[in-house]
DNA sequence: CACTTGACCTGTCCGC
DNA sequence: TGCGGACAGGTCAAGT
């Protein structure tokens, strides 16, 4: 799931709805979504109260009271999906058709607060995670220490943009913008977006993209992730923000599965291929190897 | 090092 | 209707 636009979409929701909010209890059903839970839980998450919501890259990070940071992975099919103390457990969701009820089967962590609301992070195949880490560790999580900068910080320029591919020369220029290494947050459906708006074919290699087409890529980046924040991110499957809600960034989506489909620029029937392992959309006549 | 592939999981959809 | 296989928004470990 979850690109930069769509975390982004829940910090923004998170940091509206639990700032200020005491954590009470928590549950996890597998070791795997909350590794290394045991100790530190009772003494800095119960009690804690929630200061600060941010995010890296694809990363959530719920900042604590104690010194301490909840760090959360949605990986693909993550959610984290908040209710207030009105909710009547087993209920349906008030806001949308993609969450149920709550907790549901892919429930791996329930985390309740002092006043009744509870929060809970949802992951239907597993791959997420949330670990609770002091917050000055944070920096030296071997992801946090090689990820790539921020596509939409203000001062990030085109040329930083260009320069971070140097080190993805002979790959494919999807592959080097799903690095995270490369700039955080770029993934599945916004290399695809940005490249079709650059005119630039996924599997054209990075050493043949020229100056001019790497500020179109990053033009287009910045304008497509925009927009999806603006819209609330993309709803394919199962995402959805933090009150339950899906994104409608797919309602303006150019070629992200729209295979089959006429493309918005040239007419020309949007095809899909693999490239980098991954389902690739373009259009065959505006995007040429 | 740079690069590619498979693994991690569950659910859904598509073709037989 | 049932069943097998491919595929799904991400990252990491292993392999070349």
């Amino acid at each position: 799931m979850p690109e930069l636009p769509e975390v982004e979409t829940v910090r923004r929701g998170l940091e509206s709805l639990i700032i200020g909010k005491i954590i009470k209890t928590t549950q996890h059903d597998t070791e795997k979504s909350f590794p290394n839970a045991s100790a530190d839980i009772e003494a800095f998450l119960y009690g804690a109260t929630v200061i600060a919501i941010r995010r890296r890259a694809k990363v959530l990070l719920i900042e604590l009271s104690t010194q301490y940071t909840l760090m959360v992975h949605l990986k693909m099919t993550g959610q984290m999906v908040y209710v207030g103390s009105d909710y009547r457990f087993g209920a349906g969701h008030p806001n949308d058709s993609l969450v149920n009820t709550l907790p549901d089967r892919s429930t791996r962590v329930t985390i309740e607060f002092t006043d009744g609301s509870q929060l809970f992070f949802n992951d239907q195949r597993k791959f997420g995670w949330m670990k609770l880490l002091p917050t000055i560790e944070i920096p030296n999580v071997d992801f946090m220490k090689k990820v790539g900068p921020e596509p939409l910080e203000a001062d990030f320029t085109s040329q930083q943009f260009a320069d971070r591919f140097t080190r993805r020369k002979r790959t494919t220029i999807k592959a080097a913008l799903l690095d995270q290494s490369v700039v955080a947050g770029v993934g599945n459906i916004y290399a695809d977006e940005a490249l079709w708006g650059a005119k630039v074919h996924p599997q054209r290699l990075v050493q043949t993209v020229t100056d001019q087409e790497f500020e179109s890529i990053y033009t287009d980046l910045r304008a497509v992730m925009t927009l999806s924040i603006e819209k609330g991110g993309s709803s394919n499957h199962t995402y959805v923000n933090a009150e339950g809600k899906r994104g409608s960034y797919m309602d303006f989506a150019r070629v992200f599965r729209r295979e089959g489909l006429a493309c918005p620029r040239c007419g020309t029937t949007i095809e899909k291929l693999r490239v980098a392992g991954r389902g690739t959309h373009i259009c065959p006549h505006c995007q040429v190897v």
